[in-house]
DNA sequence: GTGAAAGCGCTAACAA
DNA sequence: TTGTTAGCGCTTTCAC
């Protein structure tokens, strides 16, 4: 590969002139930045961003660090990310967590060292304080991280609450929670969403709130196990899509129809909701959108521009599918 | 940050000295090389990566080029891979090519102008030529490139024929083929692998093959279609998980009931196959597998050691879900 | 408008 | 064993 210096020697002109036409500064005479433009073209010369990251002290380089890329809901979000910074022609590092601080902090503190620009982090362990000081343009997403650091998420308690009156509405009489893992945010939200809905009927009682941990294998125990305790059961909210796919096996297992005899709805709106059979009502958020935020904050911050909203909140939306019945 | 610079001062001697101790080299007292670290310590010293990589030519870092990440195909692929770099310290950087030959070569070359190790491809599209030409470490995967370019992929047409002998030993009588893309050579093997199995017999017809594009809406309009056309289909072999999911629905929505009337099984053994009901009966890849194998491969290239194998081939094993019947 | 030269932070000769 | 220094490829003062 080619340098600016070879470029220069052929051009007859000097490195310095040859940056200038790089990075089109003004003050270059026409007729040799043609030349140099020319010479450029003929070694298929391109510039070393190695080299430029070490001076500019930037890497037009941002990474993603989410708890897992398997879980269906952050391929998404990397694909809309990775979308915003391409046009930027930034590059995006992506990042597996798996909700660990050790490893949070480790990627972190490689991400300083490469000059990485930003770092947008689903995370709910981190401590505010390791990233205050860790000096690098940070978004939190999908879960907010304290009021110091910038955040695009979704407005889960509300999301929960109609996802409970929906069910509400659509004739259940009982209706229990499948709840992620405690300590997540998003998954304390949404139960606590599910709670104000719930915990004033005089049908609630606290073991209606099971844990799934945002996986099928548990949530389909689980809800056997609501299903025997709570013979008259007639409605769930699963705190997100996966669980709501486990519980409506469960239900087929168990022998209750979906949606006549067990009404389902989920959170997130992943995929996946169209592709069963019957497809999963849920509380869908808008995760391309997410990511893309993110993605033009990080950005914005890493451009030195003051945000006009430090904390982006967005509304889910109701998704009508099968698993729960039409609302008369 | 502190630099190399800093500790040097700190420490009361030279920075060469210090990066002694920074790449342990062997040369170097016990008793300085323990109060360089100590400095390194107290200063929260980290090594400037970008200047090494300058000098290096290197990176530490590899480049995973797929179609579009949110195909559930390729999250556990990149998991694989960050997995296995993250163990030796490397990075990974993510990109969604759309099997658009400009963007893979856009891709490739952003990478060579970042010094990135090598890079690991899922691609039909680009040619073999632009690729040998770029100098860089490659590894094919998923789709062989070629006989010069190391791949990892997994034998499409024994899997496809072993899908189609595992229908007809489950009862079938008439098999369709609900097929990927022309010109993806995953999607073509597998339809010749349906094909080695079904042309001689007397039922098949040419319009047992449509196109679902591997995605689920296309499948489900062609899956009505097929059995519209075919009263008497009883069996669909789906070149991916989706599309046999897509093929399911279409069952539901048309009459007929799997697998008791239409048999369906599709391939890649993707989390989806575990989520639906019925579940679905898959030729399962070693997704992990695949990706940390070939993630295993760049890293010995990179280290330049020759490769024991140069096409890794896995078999697909049979997954048996409720979509298809027992076989007696 | 253009060039010479310093320097980004590091590594590796080459000396001492 | 340790230090001095050139240089990785680029950008940007500072002269001219």
């Amino acid at each position: 590969m080619s340098t600016i210096r070879d470029v220069a020697k052929a051009a007859k002109v000097s490195v310095a002139t040859v940056s200038r036409v790089l990075n089109n500064s003004d003050k270059v005479n026409e007729e040799t930045k043609k030349r140099v433009l020319e010479t450029i073209r003929e070694l298929d010369y391109k510039p070393n961003e190695v080299a430029r990251s070490l001076f500019r002290k930037q890497s037009n380089t941002i990474a993603l660090i989410v708890p897992d890329i398997k879980n269906p809901f952050f391929p998404e979000v990397a694909r809309a990310v990775e979308d915003v910074l391409n046009e930027k022609e930034f590059t995006l590092i992506l990042c597996n967590s798996d909700e660990d601080p050790q490893k949070e902090q480790r990627y972190l503190d490689m991400m300083k060292q490469k000059y990485v620009d930003g770092v947008i982090i689903v995370t709910s362990t981190l401590q505010k304080k390791e990233i205050e000081k860790s000096d690098i343009p940070i978004i939190a997403l999908d879960r907010q991280l304290g009021n110091s650091i910038p955040s695009v998420s979704v407005d889960n308690f509300n999301g929960a609450r109609e996802a409970v009156r929906h069910l509400k509405s659509a004739g259940c009489r009982k209706i229990a929670h499948i709840r992620g893992p405690h300590g997540i945010v998003s998954a304390d939200d949404r139960s606590d969403g599910y709670l104000h809905e719930t915990a004033h009927e005089p049908w609630y009682c606290d073991d209606l709130i099971v844990s799934g941990n945002f996986n099928h294998v548990e949530t389909f125990e689980a809800a056997i196990e609501l299903m025997k305790r709570h013979p008259d059961l007639d409605g769930i909210f699963a705190g997100n899509d996966i669980m709501a796919a486990g519980a409506i096996k469960a239900a087929g297992t168990f022998g209750k129809k979906v949606p006549e005899e067990l009404a389902v709805i989920g959170f997130d709106g992943i995929d996946l909701c169209r592709l069963t059979n019957p497809e999963i009502t849920t509380m869908a958020q808008p995760i391309y959108e997410l990511g893309a935020t993110a993605a033009k904050l990080i950005l914005e911050l890493i451009e030195g521009k003051e945000l006009a909203e430090t904390h982006v909140l967005f509304d889910v939306t109701f998704s009508k599918g099968q698993s729960t019945k039409n609302v008369r």
